[in-house]
DNA sequence: TCAAAAGTGTTACGCTTACACCCATGG
DNA sequence: CCATGGGTGTAAGCGTAACACTTTTGA
């Protein structure tokens, strides 16, 4: 390692950008806000903000997180898992391109966040609007308007949501994270809306059923019952323990 | 987004940590070095270094690979690869608990690396000294003895290392990536090898040569043969363009 | 009574596994 | 000639895909 000089190092500024997901109605969102000042006043952007300095890069998140959405974030990694009437938190990827922010030399730690269906973006204690916008509307923007649209995210927002929605996308596969998107109750038919929004596919409800319920502690019946879709009660189900699906899901070609 | 304040930002150092992996007789192995000031002065570290003031977060780890193995890194995410006589290169995961360097704030932005057989650690430019050392080894010793053995690794690089094992890991289930384990050009066997080190089981070396062969795309056949393990003369082969493979190789339990 | 969603049964097919067997070389 | 590793053939078993069919509700 190249010895350290702590009089002489370059100074960064470390911030955390969110990438929130949810379902609604069908499709996958994320949550934007508008930025108020320049650079990029005016356009959505992703949430974030400063690393404090006594604080960790997690920490950091689920403040942002908390603030934003009013979410209390369940890490994973944290010593003690904190009460789950929240979000699944983890961390993405770092971005640290020397102009990705004209200002100064930014590196932002990203965060991926999976959230039920909430009842609507809350202001905030910032003054800034903010909303959940369809992925497949801001990734399609990005592609055919470029990242200097007025329409598209500011930054390189775009390629931090596109490879949060991607690793989302693939970890439903191998794993139990599409509860996540799900209240805490939730029906088969419900978690299979959620895989059908993620994947924009369709499902066999039949092999998805088996699928699902035959594998032991992804799914716990809590004895209730449901009709809230319609049609004959649905068990409902709370997530297993299981955090590792095998084998995997597979995701339909095409 | 919190609003900038360029004046007001806490200052953080920003560095790259290298986990550098590679298969040396039939061990997963990585590259470590003696660190020679305080803190944590004679034991051994993973390679890494700041970031510098114009320099992205790849460029920097792939600069200071280099400058300890003399390894060309080949980037997937650069604009356009460079010539590949060199390991594969990406970002593991970003390390920046408060207090994970005594003497100041420092965000670690470890990669993984996965290189051939090297012939052995060169000096370096810098004076210190550096060995490949078996990861189990390293794994155990921070497991039993804890990180305030001597002979654990310095900082939280124990964690880091994990990390970019367990990524390793489970990446070359369903990707080509073992291959980058290998010289240019290598036999089924060899590649077999590969897995059973990183893996640390055995594999069937019959359906494994069906399943990497059948995989189009996967391996390309160069033409050439080497008796260079004995036995029957083995058929040479590059890795070819697919990069994911599916159905993935299957990691036997236990 | 009908539409809609929840579930169960059944069959065909693909892939993995386990293992028998043959091939080509070096010592 | 025999040990060593390379490579092919084959049958059993598991899991998925596709789809026919029954169940239970609300409108």
């Amino acid at each position: 390692m190249s010895p350290y000089d702590p009089s002489a190092f370059p100074p960064f500024a470390v911030t955390v950008d969110l990438v929130v997901l949810t379902v609604r109605s069908h499709a996958l969102c994320t949550l934007v806000v508008r930025r108020g000042e320049a650079p990029f006043q005016g356009r959505w952007a992703l949430p974030g903000g400063f690393v404090r300095d006594d604080e960790d890069l997690g920490a950091a998140a689920a403040r942002e997180l908390a603030e934003e959405t009013g979410l209390c974030a369940h890490d994973p990694s944290a010593p003690q898992p904190v009460p789950d009437n929240g979000a699944h938190l983890e961390q993405l990827a770092t971005y640290g391109a020397p102009e990705r922010d004209p200002r100064m030399r930014v590196v932002s730690v990203a965060h991926l966040a999976l959230a039920p269906d909430l009842p609507a973006p809350r202001p905030g204690g910032d003054a800034h609007s903010a909303r959940w916008a369809p992925v497949e509307e801001l990734l399609d923007q990005a592609r055919a308007a470029g990242s200097d649209s007025p329409d598209a995210l500011a930054f390189d927002h775009a390629q931090i949501l596109s490879d949060g929605v991607e690793r989302a996308r693939s970890k439903i596969e191998y794993s139990s994270l599409a509860t996540a998107f799900c209240p805490p109750e939730f029906t088969v038919g419900e978690l299979r809306r959620v895989y059908e929004a993620v994947w924009g596919v369709s499902l066999d409800p039949r092999n998805f059923h088996r699928k699902v319920t035959g594998t032991p502690g992804f799914l716990v019946p809590t004895g209730g019952t449901t009709t809230r879709q319609g049609g004959r009660p649905a068990q409902l189900f709370r997530a297993g323990g299981a955090t590792l699906l095998n084998p995997p899901m597979l995701r339909p070609e095409v």
